[in-house]
DNA sequence: GTCTATACACCGATAGAC
DNA sequence: GTCTATCGGTGTATAGAC
């Protein structure tokens, strides 16, 4: 009440710039030695502290992870902004492109899709603020979809289902490869086959 | 050489016994505390021995899932066996039936999915041997699939994306329920939709 | 207020006595 | 074969230096 608020403004920012260097320097590690393999003194290093001294900034490990949880949630809606989806006026196109960018966010950052979409980390479960911002990015998704008139919650799940089993099959069966990545347009021309008869056009 | 061979073989039976003893004792902690929640002391003290007694039976922790992970398989492998779809004549009804197996075989054991189909233990690499059993297991369904003219690695591959991408959405979006599950069906006709100009039937 | 030093409880793995 | 003892590692908590 008493104190001038621009000294604090200035600490809560450097707070944050800190928050934001651990994090950064947690996706560099984590890419480099797995997502399970991520070790607090290792971390702390990296930005010139000692592993207690994490704590003054996030409370626990889970709370870092759930730091990079929304990082990865927010760099995908970026991802599908940059496509610039809302310029396509046909359907076909913009499902083949949304698909092909939803494919390739997945398989160029492994553990990153092991963080957002297959959360394996034993007992870290994303925080209420984190879950908003993945269902923001679904939001997102499905609005795209409804733009053509893909309205229906089964046609929703029916799509994700096969996008995350191309992507899954590629990472665990062909990492680095191609071989499902080349079956994603034949999977939109199949799914836009299959929910052509529950599209109702709009103007 | 020198040694009379009946004794040998009961010690490498009572062996194989307390191995399959301690596998079967990691199953049941797996599914209590998840997958990488699995401790060795606690796996010793349920098979009455204390954690470095299981060093005698495996060179490490990893072998321990090297050996789940061939347990798991073997059961994939009855478990689509028990379907007898070999009595099966039209491919519709094979696949539907097929695919429902796979589906409720991965979604009634999440832990034994995450261990043979999405591998995240952080350095767990599955042996030669291990692989070969998984290998077996893909061949069997892909034999099934033969009998129909279902015999491009593509419509193959195309195949099991759609199928462990419902199983896949199904443990991580709705465990426990059959939001998922209810779309077999229809994943099933749009497959064999999509498959039926590249089939060339049998006699 | 921030960071550090120290400590704790747990983990997988190993050495060596019996 | 199984034990006890121990090693180096982890995440985490806290007291206290600056």
């Amino acid at each position: 009440m008493s104190e001038p608020p621009a000294p604090v403004d200035r600490r809560a920012r450097r707070r944050q710039e800190t928050r934001a260097e651990i994090v950064a320097a947690a996706w560099e590690l984590v890419r480099q030695h797995g997502l399970a393999g991520l070790a607090l003194r290792d971390l702390a290093g990296r930005v010139g502290l000692r592993a207690p001294s994490l704590y003054g900034y996030f409370a626990s490990k889970h709370e870092i992870y759930d730091a990079m949880f929304v990082e990865g949630y927010q760099a995908f809606i970026e991802h599908l902004d940059d496509a610039d989806l809302d310029r396509v006026a046909d359907l076909p196109t913009a499902a083949r492109i949304g698909s092909h960018r939803f494919f390739t966010f997945c398989t160029s950052d492994p553990v990153r899709y092991q963080l957002l979409f297959q959360r394996t980390i034993p007992d870290f479960v994303p925080s209420d603020h984190a879950w908003a911002v993945a269902q923001q990015a679904y939001a997102r998704m499905a609005t795209q979809l409804a733009r053509f008139g893909v309205t229906e919650p089964a046609d929703l799940d029916l799509w994700t289902a096969v996008l995350t089993g191309l992507t899954d099959q590629q990472l665990s069966n062909d990492p680095g490869g191609d071989r499902w990545e080349r079956l994603v347009d034949r999977a939109v021309s199949m799914l836009l086959r299959e929910l052509e008869p529950t599209i109702h056009e709009e103007p």
